[in-house]
DNA sequence: CGGATAGTGGACCTATTTGGTACTGTTTAC
DNA sequence: GTAAACAGTACCAAATAGGTCCACTATCCG
């Protein structure tokens, strides 16, 4: 199964709860951890790896937390599982070239490549503010033309 | 990081071979295992499950081994990667709805699971022989137009 | 100034998953 | 009947993910 870490999982569920509140709120990790049920270690690690990567703004001391650091629309989604779990590589050679035996002979390498760059450019066409929103599908359909041959481009 | 299990990724490389070797032969373990420098045991493995979700039929006893079930064009990267790893579920929620705690006030589900299930078809439409295939990039462009509201562009 | 609050950084442990191996059948060609 | 080759499954080891904890620093507030 291909599938997210949870650290990502709860990193966008986390910063759903910011575009809720308000952006410019400041919430706590202890805050976050209890209205989320996610507990606080956890919690605190998320937000700090968020943080680093500038989606998160954070204020230190008393009466301090976290406040997004920029706008819902401008936090994609791609970004947010950068800072969670590294990056989108779905097969090795994408990530790291030439450390495959199966060099020149291999050919699928090239279109792993293609297809991974596809996923990641959707991805980063995905707002944390459209992740938030209850999307009416009409406005939402996240088509993937696959394959298609446009000339024009 | 996000990424595909070697499994699959053996999985697709053994495949693009019968592809190589002309869609009816049959190919052993043993032979695919030297051709690819893939140990035997592994090779095996993969071509087993294969042969499982009938991507391959297997022959068995002397003189037996693989070959494709059906036409390279006929084989989505999709099932290999379901065959392979059992899916593509980028959240949990996606795979097994309803035992997230976080219910009702979690959107973000909803809006996994399109994306999941945009990410799935984009893999449906690229089959066994693309991957196989040198595709010229004007041929293989794998656009994915993500969240365009449809209704003004 | 001092205490309480909150984030920072990193070490750390454990459970799960993955990658890979081995072995005991069962089927089929010759 | 024997050898070749797949089928099923159990198994082990290494890597990764999930989660916890602690010592430290910064900030607010009285």
């Amino acid at each position: 199964m291909i599938r997210l870490s949870k650290q990502t999982d709860y990193g966008i569920l986390l910063l759903t709860r910011f575009v809720d509140t308000g952006e410019a709120t400041t919430l706590t990790a202890r805050a976050l951890a209890e209205g989320t049920g996610i507990p606080l270690p956890t919690v605190s690690k998320v937000l700090k790896l968020l943080a680093r990567e500038d989606l998160l703004a954070s204020h230190r001391g008393a009466r301090g937390g976290y406040s997004l650091a920029k706008q819902p629309s401008d936090i994609p989604v791609v970004d947010i599982i950068h800072a969670l779990e590294g990056g989108v590589a779905l097969t090795e050679c994408v990530w790291s070239p030439g450390e495959c035996d199966h060099e020149i002979t291999c050919r699928v390498g090239a279109n792993w490549r293609l297809i991974n760059d596809a996923v990641v450019d959707a991805l980063r066409r995905i707002s944390l503010l459209d992740m938030s929103g209850p999307l009416p599908h009409e406005l939402m359909p996240l088509t993937l033309g696959a394959f298609t041959a446009p000339s024009s481009t």
